[in-house]
DNA sequence: GCAAGTATCATTGTATACAATAATGCACAT
DNA sequence: ATGTGCATTATTGTATACAATGATACTTGC
C-alpha cells in the first residue's frame, strides 16, 4: 500500500460520513427530506391529511418508502399519525421556533462548556479557518456560503463537546430552524456580529473558559433571538 | 404458539390516549418499543447488527413492521442504519446517561420556568395531589408506584411549560433513563428527598416565582446526578 | 501458494398483494 | 323527511415478492 501523504485518494476512516441521520440516496431519505420541507415551508397546511398514494404518486414511489419517512416524521413531531386512520401535519409554529432558541440558548451554552474540556487541536483549527473564512464571505456577502459555514461552526462545537446525546439534539433543533437562520443571515449586520460573537466563543473555548465560553454561547442565541425580533419573526 | 402474535391482538384497553408517540397496539409499535426496550437494557451488544429477517422471526412479524420500526430507532439514535448495509445498535452507555441528566438539568429548570407562566389551576391541583399521594406511598414502600408518580410528576411540568417542543424532548429523555430511575428511587432515602424537593419546586410554580422555580427544578436532577454517583452508576 | 476475478449467497430496498379498519353513501323503515 | 343499518369504498396495516446491493467463497491463472 502506498505510504503516500496524499489523503485524497485514500479512503479517510469516515465512520461518520453524513451529517444528516437520513441517507439522501435513497428513496426513503428523499421522500423524508422532500416532505418535511414541505411541512417546514407551510407548502402543507396544518392538520392536512398526508396520504401515502398520494404523495407516493406525486413522487413517483410507492408507498413503502412514504410510509417510512411518515413513521420517522411522526418521531421528530413533525406529523401526527392516528393509527388506522391517517397521517396529518404537526408544522412547527411561530412559537415553536422561539422556544428551539431558547432550549438552544440552553444547550449551547453547555456544548461550549463541555467543548472546553475536551476539544482537538484540530477542531480548534477547523473553528479558527471558519470564523477567518466566514469574514471574507460575509464581505462578500455570499449569503450561501455563510449560512453553511455557520453550520459547520456550530457542529463542529456539537462533536467536540464529547456528547453524542448533544450533539444529536443540537443538530436536529439546528435543522429544524433551517429556515430561519437563512433569514437572519441574510443580513449583513447581523452575519457581522454573528461571526463575532463566534470569534468569542471560540477565544473562550481555546482558553479553556467553561464558564465564559457557556456564557457567550448562551447569549450568542439570545442575539439571534432578538435579531429575529428586529424583523418581526 | 400463543405467544406472540396473540398477545398484541387481544389488547383491548384504550380509552386513554398513549404518551407516548408510538401507539403501542400496532405491530410496529410492539416491535419499536421491544427493540428499544432490548437495546436499553443491554440485551443487545453494542455494534450488534440488527437484521430484519432474525428479528421478524423472533417476534412472530414479517420485515415490515420491524424496518420501520428501526427507522424510527434510527432517528432517536439507538440504531445506526448504513444504507444497503444493516441497521447496527448504538446503545447508550454510561456517559450518555450522565449527558443526559446533565442536559435535563438545564430543559427541567426552563419547563419549571415556563410552567410559572402558563399553568393551569387543574395542572397545580395534579402536582398538589402528586406530592401528597407520593409521600404515602414512599411510606409504604411501595415502589413500582413511587415511579409512576415521579414520572406523571415531570410530566405534568412538562405539560404546564406549554411548550409542545420541550415537552416532546424531556418525555424522550425522561423515558431514556427510566431504568435508571427506578434504581434511584428504590432507596428510601432518595425517594423522600425527591419528594421534598418536588415540593419545593410546586410551591415556586404556585408562587409564581420563575427563577426559584427553574433554580429548584436544576438542582432538583443535579440532587438526582449526585445520588446516582453515590450509589455508584 | 496466492491474488484477482467471478459466482453465489445473504441482506436490504422497493413494489405490490392482501387483510383489516374506518369513512361514505344508499336503501329502507318509520 | 329522517335516522338506522348495511354495503361499498377508501385508506391504512401487514406480508410477501422481486430487484439491487454488498459480502463471501470459490475458481482459475500465474
Amino acid at each position: 500500500m502506498s505510504d503516500s501523504k496524499n489523503d485524497l485518494a485514500g479512503k479517510n476512516e469516515s465512520d461518520e460520513v453524513s451529517k444528516e441521520v437520513t441517507d439522501k440516496y435513497s428513496l426513503r431519505g428523499r421522500v423524508f427530506n422532500r416532505i418535511r420541507e414541505d411541512i417546514l415551508s407551510g407548502k402543507y397546511a396544518e392538520n392536512e391529511e398526508l396520504k401515502e398514494v398520494s404523495i407516493g404518486n406525486e413522487l413517483g414511489v410507492s408507498r413503502t418508502p412514504v410510509r417510512e419517512a411518515l413513521r420517522q416524521l411522526e418521531l421528530e413531531g413533525l406529523v401526527n399519525i392516528i393509527p388506522n386512520k391517517g397521517a396529518y401535519v404537526h408544522g412547527i409554529s411561530q412559537k415553536d421556533i422561539h422556544d428551539i432558541y431558547v432550549i438552544r440558548s440552553y444547550l449551547e451554552g453547555l456544548a461550549a462548556r463541555w467543548a472546553c474540556e475536551r476539544i482537538t487541536d484540530e477542531e480548534i483549527e477547523a473553528l479558527e479557518e471558519n470564523v477567518y473564512i466566514s469574514n471574507f464571505h460575509i464581505g462578500k456577502k455570499h449569503y450561501e456560503t455563510i449560512v453553511e459555514l455557520d453550520s459547520a461552526f456550530h457542529e463542529t462545537i456539537y462533536k467536540a463537546s464529547g456528547s453524542k446525546i448533544l450533539e444529536h439534539q443540537l443538530s436536529t433543533y439546528h435543522h429544524y430552524v433551517e429556515r430561519i437562520r437563512k433569514i437572519s443571515l441574510g443580513r449583513e449586520e447581523r452575519a457581522k456580529k454573528s461571526n463575532e460573537e463566534h470569534a468569542a466563543i471560540l477565544e473562550a473555548i481555546k482558553g479553556r473558559n467553561g464558564d465564559l465560553a457557556e456564557k457567550l454561547a448562551h447569549e450568542h442565541i439570545i442575539s439571534t433571538i432578538a435579531n429575529l425580533n428586529k424583523q418581526g419573526l
